[in-house]
DNA sequence: CCGGTTCTTTGACTACAGTCAAAGATTATG
DNA sequence: CATAATCTTTGACTGTAGTCAAAGAACCGG
């Protein structure tokens, strides 16, 4: 990766402090005018029921703090606290009618305090606004994630696979078949590698890498959470395959695709692969890519 | 001004949320590693000398919350404090060696937490990037600014008009006379009017309205500070002048410009004018331009 | 069913942020 | 030149955020 340019930093510090100081700092302060600030954000992430163990790794809360915050929000009768169905040594909390009435006035206020913000632009401001801040965010949120190897049978690479081929199932009229799923001695050790990408701990993609014929790889299952997707992830798992192709000393690389996946071809034709012939007959593929790699970088 | 969408608000709300958890919470934990926050933002804002009274005003704290903490960089050896030479009431407080060393330190490592957040992105992401939060940062300090018709001869009227003839001044090479400046009285009450844009409490542009003859009006002294400028601003402040003048029942705007302020003439054809003969022997224009309204909005 | 682990609660703290009011020093103003 | 206003300092607070450790209850694996 290229050194990142004084140029870049400056700006990207300037941004942060405008909007931190300015629009972040008057947020926490109206959300916050009622009741403590980390209360108020409590009831936010308590949804429709989540145990305390969950709210504690989310929020990265000490126990006994978020413990008494939760007793706090029971004794003024905005949540309900019980034992979990599941487990008894967890916790359930939920919002109470009160609850729900009072985070829904939280949000009308945060409604208006955005839209007072956003008052004085006109309809093509906001529009250029948005876009901006969502490019910026999609950005943000690519390089806050990061793309790791994994043991093909590890726990998150299965998490993956598994919600890969429920995807697909979904996608496809003619369903998915978890057989034609990578069997995790493939992508492991010297047979080929596993590839996940991680966004807040988070597995949020993965892509695989195996051997075909020597110095033939094929990759496979390269796949994003529908959460993660349009930041440029795909590309991102794309490129940490194709080093690791090149390292292990693969000259081609194949893979094969779905029709109905144009997005996915977009990619590939645009990353330097070019169609090909069947070189396979996978039971869900019906288009086929390969490149050339240029080699092992030193 | 049309009524903000939700969509606009969503997304502001959104984009909000993540970044200020994300990277705002991230930059004031690296900022307050060593000392408290509060004390590290007074570092930072600290220059080269500046009585606590400002400090206190731009960063709106109570004063004897202030100068503990700035006693407490003086025991630490940061900060000078003496006895403001001007007037002995305030205290004038200066980075020591010591404390310009540990500012270049506190901006090394918020440059590095910067550096290592944008490190995942390719030069062509973090143009965009770039572009994309420059393009926000605009908008939002846009959205911010707020125009008031304010009385001519009030300070914030005057220190606009002597920015405004100091930076002509400086751009044309026949310099600026201050007597062709409109006196007070020719842009207050029926006479015309003066409105002044402020950005945070401080005036950032000016624009004066006057009659010239019946029904026939004159726009004169727009001008942005030019810390403002690039925003939209220029705009914003004619778009309040000819409100105004169409509630007054001028039927026909007039103005005159200089050749070589060519953004203004760019923006003025935009906004409708178009180039007339000289209607008045001001001696700085030499472009004149005229619009006519489309009478009082109801 | 025993030992280790996980989850929550409680007690006992610390530090930071921030407010309010009184008082002293100095300057501006009628 | 007396009085009001301004600025800073100090004392005395409050509330929020957050940490740490001990202990009890429940679960899990062998």
């Amino acid at each position: 990766m290229d050194p990142v340019s004084t140029q870049h930093v400056a700006e990207f510090r300037r941004f942060n402090r405008y909007f931190t100081r300015r629009i972040g700092a008057l947020d926490d302060h109206y959300l916050g005018q009622d009741r403590p600030l980390g209360e108020a954000r409590l009831l936010f992430e308590i949804g429709e029921g989540v145990s305390l163990r969950e709210l504690r790794t989310r929020l990265a809360l000490d126990a006994g703090y978020l413990s008494r915050m939760a007793k706090t929000l029971q004794t003024q009768g905005l949540v309900r606290i019980s034992v979990h169905p599941d487990d008894s040594r967890l916790r359930r909390v939920e919002l109470t009618r009160a609850g729900r009435i009072e985070l829904k006035e939280q949000n009308r206020r945060a409604d208006a305090l955005a839209a007072g913000l956003l008052d004085g632009l006109t309809t093509a401001q906001r529009d250029r606004l948005t876009e901006a801040m969502g490019t910026a965010q999609r950005l943000l949120r690519l390089a806050a994630i990061t793309v790791a190897p994994v043991d093909g049978a590890a726990p998150d690479a299965r998490a993956c696979l598994d919600a890969y081929a429920a995807d697909i199932d979904a996608r496809f009229p003619e369903g998915f078949d978890r057989s034609d799923l990578v069997r995790p001695e493939e992508v492991s050790g010297e047979a080929g590698a596993f590839f996940v990408a991680y966004e807040e701990g988070r597995p949020v993609g993965c892509g695989a890498l195996r051997r075909l014929e020597p110095r033939v790889g094929e990759l496979r299952h390269v796949w994003v959470h529908p959460d993660a997707r349009r930041l440029g992830l795909a590309r991102r798992l794309l490129t940490a395959l194709e080093t690791e192709a090149a390292a292990r000393g693969f000259a081609v690389l194949r893979l094969d695709t779905h029709a109905s996946l144009t997005e996915a071809q977009a990619m590939y034709r645009s990353g330097g692969y070019r169609e090909i012939p069947p070189y396979a007959d996978h039971v869900y593929g019906d288009h086929w890519f390969e490149k050339r790699l240029s080699g092992p970088v030193s």
